[in-house]
DNA sequence: TTGAAAGCGCTAACAG
DNA sequence: CTGTTAGCGCTTTCAA
């Protein structure tokens, strides 16, 4: 059916091992030949199998994302606006490279046996859009073409964005706005991200000299409104809010206007992550860009260079994007406000 | 290293074929045999090696999902929470069946080729996403095994959400709570959902003697956005919205806002996804559910069945989701005011 | 520079 | 029921 190398090669009367040679484009075949081979390829429209150059080289050319769903099912990534963006940011690379991109969602409770499985089909390599660091640590014990895209085990190969300093620019731009009751949403206790976006408002407020009032969500909107509104009938005087993801900010906007305040009129709030929901939310959220896409793409990069990823650590930065959430409520300057 | 299957053989004291028979479970080794194998792949730790038995066999145990991306870039992936959803929907039934989810976008302009090259790397199946008509058919007559989430062609297995009906019930549901201006923002004017979407709410608005109030979105928030804000100038009369997805909704409520109007106490909107966008929103939007989820899954399912599927086609209903962007404005009964 | 030949690990006829 | 024997399509030594 489809023509196989061999066909190749009998067509531009060369041996299966010069045509692979030109098809893979390595020395020790030249000129004539491979123009041959080429005019041959052409002709026959030869498509190298994929499936048997893998098993012959032992590695297949994909790259492996995962992501660790701690949740019971695979839920979170339906609604999480997260894995979407790795994806995103990893499939452009992918193009035109002859790569494919394979997705696990791996259960937490059996995470430890089916990241096995996943480390042993030798592949490009694997991206971890989430993980927790014992299982990365695990996982790139097998396989050294990894790269994190959390915090994890020094050991581990990763790309990490700022959040300690990203959830300290966020308190300290509300500061600067002239809030003074700045209370945080944090997520899950033993999320990274989370813990060093709690670590960053946590140094924030210490260093401002302002209270400490804190919640937890667990990155979900719902998290996000049930925290908000707990917080605001506690401390009824909070005037604005640092929330650790776009998702559980949209949550805390309505809870803020439900207990009948408006924003940012009466209550200033930053999100973080810059994800689609922060731009669903009404208002429109200022928020703290993660970078995902562009970690994931460089992440995607990585892996296709080749090689094991020489323990390479790289930091993005977090920013502050400017929206409709955000008012000044001191003497100085306008921001965002409406 | 890793043992193979001539181990277990070896070990078991019987000839690969045997192994390969009880491992695969096909008849043909009986007692002994197959417990001996059993017992020498539970010592070894035997895996086997998923690519020599996709050479072996022809085919690969996975299924692609493919979506076309008609924007530049794969922007669109990274924003839209639908892909997602049909993620999470065939992740699950993925889960201990040994089978991989191969994720695919093919951009609009070299769509025919890269599709191709999809059909030839023979696996379980693909799912489309979100396709052209004229693709999803070019697509089928190279691989059989196919299913599509959105109409196209007849000819393409397909399961369909009741897009036209789901349109029409939104308008209906409007007004009977009263709203006799109602506007739409439809989608893409070649998107199938989009299309079948806007005939749903050209048939009610004809059955129920309203006017044709339409604007084209996107399927983006932006469009959405600017699509209500037109609308809303050139016929400030109008009392709710039917929008053709959540994301769009999302915007026409930051629209609404801003022109002044509340949400739902001057207009109703009613979105179309169920998606993350539409909890997002303030106030979180009343919606028609599209159950992708459970599409994607039934999807997946067909293909795991394996063989060509026959020509499948089923409809999935499209139901009322109930939440705060609606209000009742006649005599009747009371509908998620506030 | 080239070709012959030996696999990669597994499945599937076929013959016993 | 079982083992022998060919491949699947490609890469990669190893000689020539």
């Amino acid at each position: 059916m489809k023509p196989t190398i061999e066909d190749v090669a009998q067509l531009a009367g060369v041996s299966r091992a010069t045509a692979s040679r030109v098809i893979n484009n390595v020395p020790g075949a030249s000129g004539p030949s491979r123009e041959r081979v080429h005019a041959a390829v052409a002709e026959l429209g030869y498509e190298p199998n994929e499936t048997a150059r893998a098993l012959a080289t032992g590695r297949q050319r994909a790259i492996d994302v995962i992501v660790v769903t701690t949740d019971p099912g695979t839920g979170w990534l339906g609604t999480h606006p997260y894995v979407s963006r790795v994806l995103a940011g990893v499939m452009p690379v992918l193009q035109g490279v002859n790569a494919q991109l394979r997705l696990h969602a791996v259960r937490r409770e059996a995470a430890a046996d089916e990241l096995d499985d996943i480390a042993s089909s030798t592949t490009l390599g694997a991206i971890f859009a989430d993980i927790t660091p014992d299982l990365a640590a695990h996982f790139y014990r097998r396989c050294r073409r990894t790269v994190s895209m959390v915090r994890t085990d020094s050991s581990v190969p990763g790309l990490e964005a700022d959040n300690v300093g990203g959830a300290y620019d966020a308190v300290d731009r509300l500061h600067q706005l002239g809030h003074r009751r700045i209370a945080a949403i944090h997520g899950p206790a033993l999320n990274p991200c989370a813990i060093d976006r709690r670590a960053g408002y946590l140094r924030a407020t210490q260093r401002l000299g302002l209270p400490d009032l804190s919640a937890h969500g667990g990155f979900r909107r719902e998290g996000g409104h049930d925290a908000a509104q707990q917080l605001l009938e506690q401390h009824p005087d909070i005037d604005a809010f640092f929330v650790a993801c776009d998702l559980m900010a949209a949550g805390a906007v309505q809870a803020i206007t439900a207990s009948g305040r408006r924003v940012p009129d009466d209550v200033s709030i930053i999100g973080f992550d810059d994800s689609i929901a922060a731009v669903c939310s009404n208002p429109p959220l200022t928020t703290m860009r993660l970078p995902v896409e562009e970690m994931a793409a460089t992440a995607a990069r990585l892996l296709l260079a080749g090689g094991p990823v020489r323990s390479h650590r790289q930091q993005f930065p977090v920013e502050l994007v400017v929206r409709e959430s955000t008012r000044d409520v001191g003497a100085g300057s306008a921001d965002g406000s409406r």
